[in-house]
DNA sequence: AACCATTTGTTGCATTTGCAACAAATATAA
DNA sequence: TTATATTTGTTGCAAATGCAACAAATGGTT
């Protein structure tokens, strides 16, 4: 059951869903969902799989974010960008479109829409919590520094020294937002230096955290 | 009256603060009101004023945040970072504190409640869009580009292309994550162009936003 | 298997940036 | 006011980084 609902049983989920005027929608693969966030919406992918797509004005395409099952996005989650972002099927897809306006509008005082907006709320300070930790990493000067400071997070985060990247190299050094053969680089000099061992994706650190 | 409080009525405050089992902390000048917050709570600055300050393992300590009357804080807010945190007092300050699991217990099913609940929700989801912004700047890799979004993102959400930073030269180099004499440089260099006008923390923009 | 697309590692080089240091200007406090 | 602290502008220089280009490796598709 998706978090956003946690707590709710099915019954009032569906009183919930009827209550503020969600919808459903289908999608055929490779079409788009939404361009440029405008409508303050919720989304949840109900079934299929989309991604989160940036064109900046030199034409480059970029993956933001994989959106698979269960997932959640909206426009308090990409930013509503100067460039453009779309969010595009990579399958046929079944999405769940609730009008974020409506939620805070009146209030209902029913039980379960209450649960649901505390839901909403934990969910909204998780993603909070993310984004500091992607300042914290984007504000070191450094391409070592912030590797480190992933490194140390996620270490923090899983209480391991052992780190299994969750998305390609490539796409990490857009995570940190450094060029990646720099990053490919600096990898290479911590291994040399002793203080990482590295196969793919898989990160062993072999100093102690700060 | 504060966000926090919004469509609440002052009766009805007073019962929701006996609800959350909130207290009213005071602090002289040059306290800690509290150091890593690891505690989950919220916090409001109900009078006087206030520093969030970090201390680095060099010993550096940079004003993350200024913290004035209605102002609120919290562990969501900055996130539990492997450096030193706290939050100081700089003259007599009085503080409203909530214990943030309280929030989400039970459900209590107050209309005032939910009411406050939606209004967190609404606070959280506007930090996330400061969040965004933020990011969308630090993931520009040039010093010259990090000034363009910023002026870009001031100017489309002020709606003006002259701004005023709310901070000093300074401190918008920390909340750029650049070298400051590096930005100095940079801002001389779009001054030369023609590209700005900038006196003090005044600039004017010259060219037609994208 | 054979094909194509994507990812990864590597290197040379030009550019950008951080750093250190200092003087001038400005702000703050006594 | 005077004294003290902080901010700002500027510069030279060393170090870090982005960029371009390419081959090898890997992954996915038919």
């Amino acid at each position: 059951m998706n978090r956003l609902f946690k707590k709710i049983s099915v019954n009032q989920e569906r009183k919930l869903l009827h209550l503020l005027e969600t919808s459903i929608l289908y999608f055929k693969k490779d079409n788009t969902i939404l361009s440029t966030a405008k409508d303050n919406i919720i989304g949840i992918i109900l079934e299929g799989h989309a991604q989160i797509i940036r064109t900046d004005y030199n034409g480059n395409r970029t993956i933001i974010e994989e959106l698979e099952e269960e997932d959640i996005f909206g426009s308090f989650i990409s930013s509503l960008t100067s460039d453009e972002c779309e969010i595009v099927t990579k399958e046929d897809t079944k999405v769940l479109i609730i009008d974020y306006e409506r939620i805070l509008e009146d209030n209902y005082n029913q039980p379960y829409y209450n649960q649901f907006v505390k839901n909403l709320l934990e969910i909204t300070t998780n993603i909070i919590d993310e984004k500091n930790d992607r300042i914290e990493i984007l504000t070191k000067k450094t391409i070592r520094d912030k590797l480190l400071e992933y490194f140390n997070i996620y270490s923090r985060k899983h209480g391991t020294h052992i780190i299994y990247l969750p998305f390609s190299l490539t796409d990490f050094a857009d995570y940190l937002a450094v060029d990646r053969s720099a990053m490919s680089r600096e990898l290479k000099n911590l291994k040399d230096e002793g203080f990482i061992e590295q196969d793919g994706r898989k990160i062993v650190l072999k100093y102690r955290r700060r």
